[in-house]
DNA sequence: CGAAAATCTTAATACAATCTTGATAACCTC
DNA sequence: GAGGTTATCAAGATTGTATTAAGATTTTCG
C-alpha cells in the first residue's frame, strides 16, 4: 500500500522540490498552497504524513496544526524559515511531531520521516485482532489458523480501518479512499462490504465486535474488546 | 505519577545542566557516563524517556541506540555535538525519536520532550473535565474510566461548548453549528439534547457541574475548578 | 476469444437508532 | 405570584443501518 503524503506549502519552489522527495519514496502525494483548504483536504481524506510549512498567506501554519489536532494524530512534520525557539515550542506544543528549519538537506528531512512514521505506526498499527491474522505484504488473512479469502474491496477498507484502528471513518472518507473522488455520497457501497467483511471476520456479525457502526459519522475499528 | 528519566552524558557539566532541567519538570532522573552501563540500567528498570549524547567513552551512543531497540520502545531523544548529516540519519534510522544539536536551547528540549512523549502514548489532545475523559481524535468519551456512548449531535454540542468553555453560547450560535443555518430559532432542539447529554456525563443531572444554563441567552460550559 | 466464476452495484425490505414534537412540570425573575 | 423560560418525558416521525438477492460488470482461465 502506498502512503499518502499531504505537503501545505506555497512557496511553489519548495512544494516542487518536497513533491519530488516524497515521490521518489513512493509516497502518493498531494500539494497544498493555503491552510483553508489543508484542512479541508485533511478532512475528507486520511494521510499517513504531513508537511506543513509555518508561514502561509491565509491561515497561520499554527492555527491549521491546532485544527487538525482536533481530530487526526496524523504524523505532521512542521518546516519553517523561523528558527526562534518561540517558533519551535509553539509548533511542538501544538501537536507537531518534530520541527525541522531551512535550509535542511533532503537525507535528514527523509530520516526525520521514517522516523515520525516509525514512531506512529508503533502506537497505531495491528495486524493482528482476535484470532485474525493479517499479512499486509501477501494481501493474505487467515481466521483462527485458516485461510480466509477477502476481495480487493474488502480488504481495502479493512486495512483502511485498521491503520486507523480506533478512529472513526467517515463514509465519505473510506468512499474516497477506497472507492475514489467521485463515489461520495454513496453510503451504501460502503454498508454493503463492511455487511460481507463482517460476515467473514467476525465471530458473531450481528453483534460485531471488531468493526463498530457509529450512527450518522462511519464505522470504527475498535482496537480491543472492551 | 512521575516520570522516569535517564540521562546517558559523560560530559558532567552537561549531565548535571540537564538533571536540573529534568527535575524542574518533576521527573526523577537517573544518571550515566558510559554506555555499558546505560544498558544495564535500562534492562533492569524502565523509563519514559532517554536522554543520549552520541559521544560516548566505551560505546558509541550509536550501538547503544541499537541494543536498546532491540527491546524497549522507550522514546529516545539524541544530544549530539556533532551536526553532520549521516550522524542525524544514522541516529534516527537506529531509532532514536529525534535529534538535537548542541547547543540548544532548554525550552526547544523541553518542547521536543513533551512531543515525543505525547507520540508515545499515541494520543495527542486529551480534553477532560470531572471524571469525563474526551479523546477528539478517537471521537471517543469515557466517565469514571468506563466507555460513554453519545449520538453525533451530543458530541457535537458537547465539543462545541468545550471548545469555547467558559464562554455563552446562544441558542441560535449552537443551532447553527451543530443543525445548519436553516433551525435558527428552535431553542426547543438544544434544550431536549443538552438535557440528554446531561443524563450523561454530569453525575447529578439536576444540578448540572459543567453545562450550565444562561437563562434567556443559552448555554455554558463551566470552566473546571482549575 | 468466450464461458464460467467472482465480484460489484443497485434496490428493496426490515429493523434500529436518533431526532422531533408537544405536553406538562419545574424553575426563575421581576 | 405572573409570565416567561427551562427541564423532562415519551410517542411518533424520521433518518440511518443491516441484510438479502437479482442483475451488471469484471476477472479468471481454458
Amino acid at each position: 500500500m502506498t502512503l499518502q503524503a499531504l505537503i501545505v506549502e506555497d512557496d511553489l519552489a519548495v512544494q516542487s522540490f518536497l513533491q519530488t522527495l516524497l515521490q521518489s519514496q513512493n509516497f502518493h502525494v498531494h500539494c497544498s498552497g493555503s491552510g483553508q483548504t489543508s484542512l479541508q483536504i485533511l478532512s475528507s481524506q486520511t494521510f499517513d504524513l504531513v508537511l506543513l510549512d509555518l508561514g502561509l498567506a491565509d491561515l497561520d501554519g499554527q492555527q491549521v496544526l491546532q485544527q487538525l489536532r482536533q481530530w487526526t494524530a496524523v504524523p505532521v512534520i512542521v518546516i519553517s524559515a523561523r528558527g526562534k525557539e518561540q517558533d519551535k515550542i509553539q509548533a511542538l506544543d501544538a501537536g507537531a511531531n518534530d520541527y525541522i528549519t531551512k535550509p535542511f538537506s533532503a537525507g535528514e528531512l527523509l530520516a526525520r520521516i521514517r522516523a515520525a512514521l516509525r514512531q506512529h505506526q508503533g502506537t497505531v498499527q495491528t495486524l493482528q485482532f482476535g484470532n485474525v491474522l493479517i499479512d499486509p505484504v501477501q494481501r493474505q488473512i487467515s481466521k483462527a489458523g485458516l485461510p480466509l479469502h477477502l476481495t480487493k474491496t474488502e480488504y481495502d477498507i479493512l486495512l483502511l480501518l485498521l491503520r486507523n484502528a480506533g478512529n472513526v471513518l467517515t463514509h465519505n472518507q473510506i468512499l474516497r479512499q477506497v472507492w475514489g473522488e467521485m463515489y461520495q455520497g454513496r453510503p451504501e457501497y460502503v454498508r454493503v462490504h463492511v455487511a460481507t467483511l463482517r460476515q467473514k471476520i467476525e465471530d458473531n456479525p450481528a453483534t460485531p465486535q471488531f468493526i463498530k457502526t457509529e450512527a450518522g459519522v462511519g464505522y470504527r475499528f475498535s482496537p480491543q474488546q472492551l
